[in-house]
Formats: C-alpha cells, structure tokens, sequence
DNA sequence: AAACATACCTAAGTTTTTTAGGTATTAATT
DNA sequence: AATTAATACCTAAAAAACTTAGGTATGTTT
C-alpha cells in the first residue's frame, strides 16, 4: 500500500453516512464533500466510488435518480429504506471499531 | 465483506503500537491481546497476522528472538530502531483517520 | 486554443485480507 | 486412556477492496 487514500472497508459506510445526512448527492460532489470535511487528507478515487455506488445499488440500499444539469448529466443517490437501516448497522460497526482503535491508542495504563 | 475482522489497512499500524507499548510480544500473544482490548471484537486471523510480522521483519521495523517455553516455540518480535520511527508515523495517520472519521460521523451542524 | 473543472465510467493490476488447510506440544475433559 | 481444546507456529489459494490508468463528454477559464 504505497498511499492509501483511506483504510479499507470504510467506503460502503462512509457513502451512506453521507447520503443519509445530505439526503441526495451525486458521485463527484461526494468526492469534493469527503475531501472537504477531511481538510484534503481523504481522496475517494472515483475507481473506488463508481463501482461502490454501483454495488450499493445493486443491493437495493441506494436509489437514483438521473438529472441533466448545466449540460452535464448527474446521477444524484439516496437511501432506500433498506439503505438507512443498513447505514445505522453499518455506523455502529464503525464506532466500535473507532472506539476499538482509541484504545489501542490510548497510553497503557498499569 | 463477509464478517471482516478487521478494517483494512490498519494491522501493521496495530502491531508496531502494541508492540511499543508492551516491549515484546509472540504471535499468539498478540491475537489474545487484540481480543481482549476490543472484548472480542477484533480477531487478528493467523493468516493475516504471521504474513505481517514477517513483512515487518523483513522490512527491519521488528527484530525476533525465538525462545522455548514449556515445550513449545515463541517467537517474541520487538521494535527495531527504524521500528519505533515507522510506528510514530503510522500512528499519527491513524489518528488523523480516526479524526477524520469522527468528522464524518458527528451529526451535520448547518 | 489549451488547460482545467465537472461528470460519468471501466479494466487490469496490486495489496491485503479471509479461508482453509497443515504441524506439533501441553492441558483439560470424558 | 483417548479425545478435545488450548497453545504456538506456518502457508497457499481465493476473495475482497482498493489504486492506477486509462476512456468519454461538456462547460469554464486562461
């Protein structure tokens, strides 16, 4: 891994977390909004987001709705039903994997 | 994605930090250790675990010394010089990431 | 006119893991 | 006494999840 723009597994999450907070994006904005709110430090390659998209549509979590906008065509995603219950799922795994992570941080204490 | 164990990317980062912290550590010690801190919910596979300190080693960031107790082999692995350097790196992004994350899951303030 | 930004996409290759084995010794259980 | 579980190491094949490196097309800026 020569450098990773974010630790692996956390994308599916890290797309529905958003879409349920934003309500509706479409793909590039997301990339702008992820590296906005990480202050450039995460980058989600679009070889890594189109097909996540792709796979969570594919699994009924996301829904699409095509639009042309300005000339250019945007695919805006939002949660199904299914989608918001796996997102709550799928956070909660995060957190304890973050809580995880901040103890193995945290300085030992004897 | 089955039931990963583990978010991708981060078990070099894990142990070179829990080596740091205990001094010195064997294979089988460690998969107890990560167990325990995370109260079962991060299992380190054998099959990811062996490969990594042996690509550490390799890399000079870890040092082995083999020692024989109660009939069976330990291979206790502890930080090198270059070790420590690498492990402060490593650590410092898995903070940032850690930040970075806690960003994303913080309820939107608009 | 060229370069950059916006907006989508995919395929090949790489990395990193899981799965599923294997060997061997000691401790616990039946 | 024999089987199972725990301790302790290992590896190879397959799967998963990325990066890299392209591709297309439109609008904006230099």
């Amino acid at each position: 891994m020569a450098k990773p723009n974010l630790y692996k597994g956390s994308i599916h999450t890290i797309l529905l977390k958003l879409l349920g907070d934003e309500g509706r994006m479409y793909g590039y904005e997301i990339t702008q909004k992820v590296k906005e709110i990480s202050n450039g430090d995460l980058l989600i390659t679009e070889g890594a987001l189109y097909p996540a998209l792709h796979k969570l549509e594919a699994d009924g979590l996301l829904q699409v709705e095509v639009e042309k906008v300005d000339g250019r065509l945007r695919k805006y995603y939002k949660l199904t039903e299914d989608g918001a219950k796996e997102s709550v799922q799928k956070l909660s795994e995060l957190e304890a994997y973050l809580e995880t992570m901040q103890n193995l941080l945290q300085p030992k204490l004897i």
